[in-house]
DNA sequence: AGCTGAAATTGACCTATGATAAGAAAAGGA
DNA sequence: TCCTTTTCTTATCATAGGTCAATTTCAGCT
């Protein structure tokens, strides 16, 4: 079965039918390792679903510093969210860490397909409640516990990324420097 | 209008006719300045929309310590959406800031609505999706600004609800103590 | 394999915020 | 209005994490 269609059964039932309707929407693009895919400025009315590989996406702020929002692997979501739902200009950076497959989908044909295929519809609310909680539950982590938790947090619940990224990139999304980062992972190396 | 015909309505366009179907759904109820309307371990499937008041949503920690996820005042939403959408019991709590009316409706109740009318599904989704960026931005916030820079976003985009709650309870919201987010109010009025 | 730039580590020092405690001010109940 | 409780402020001290700079390690070319 497509690893989309498995991804989309994990929350409701489509049937082949309505899935070939859907994949006739997306668009397979690839994308090598360091592309930097959807840029600060740009207009943005398409999400990407990871098939392979690994992304990030980030903030560059006034001084140059990059602050980590999400990473994607297999069967993730991404885009510029902020500027897809609001439909604005991007004002997040999505890099590829890995060379990359994704399915490329137009914001106008989801709309289409809302209407075309109700159940869709309820996919995604379904995958905005997952996210909801996701980031609801991160602001809480954040709020309550310290670097060093939320980094042993990190690498309990995405055991899978930490291997794939940089630890500058874990540290920015964190919230602490590399430096500190860094630190964390020794005391945590003594203490065993 | 009804205000939460009005609310719907600044989202999508929904008659009369379905409006009355929906409202069907809800029930007023009214709680009183200090009531703790949602407590951790309950079994959550409502949630609430706000007439009139204020309540505060916050998880009350191991040390005894309050983390603030969320105030809510008129035309917002409440409820543990941790514990609605997974199903899960509440881990967080809702309290009444002020004496309040609300309106209740149950999850079985929405999605018999989802089915009903699927605008009404359409408008939950818009909703999520504004929860979505609200989050993300929130998190962005706190990686990257200070506290001194978060409490001026605060108080500059919420000025109605800084009026309506107590400092410690902003503090809570920014993720300092009420010593810090004094000095920090202390500063500002100096450097006028 | 060797070179080069990027990433990670380390150390010295600094600063924002936390912890604790005490007093002042404000809010709420009788 | 007075009294009690809660909230806010202030001061002192402690500490996690930031900054800067130097060094080592690693990864990606050619």
């Amino acid at each position: 079965m497509h690893p989309l269609h498995e991804h989309i059964n994990r929350q409701i039932k489509l049937s082949n039918a309505d899935f070939d309707t859907l994949i006739g929407y997306f668009k397979t693009v690839h994308f090598k390792k360091g592309d930097q895919i959807i840029l600060p400025q740009q207009s943005i009315t398409h999400q990407y679903f990871v098939l392979k590989g690994c992304l990030r996406t980030f903030l560059l702020d006034a001084n140059g510093k990059e602050h980590t929002i999400q990473f994607a692997v297999e069967n993730w979501w991404v885009s510029d969210y902020i500027a897809y739902y609001k439909n604005t200009d991007a004002v997040l950076t999505v890099e590829c860490i890995e060379d990359c497959a994704l399915l490329k989908i137009d914001q106008a044909d989801i709309h289409v397909l809302f209407d075309k295929v109700p159940l869709v519809e309820r996919f995604f609310r379904l995958q905005l409640e997952n996210a909801f909680v996701a980031f609801q539950t991160r602001i809480l982590s954040n709020l309550r516990e310290t670097a060093e938790k939320r980094y042993l947090l990190f690498i309990k619940a995405y055991p899978d990324i930490e291997q794939r990224v940089k630890n500058y990139q874990i540290a920015s999304f964190l919230g602490i420097t590399p430096e500190s980062l860094s630190r964390l992972r020794k005391q945590r190396i003594a203490s065993k």
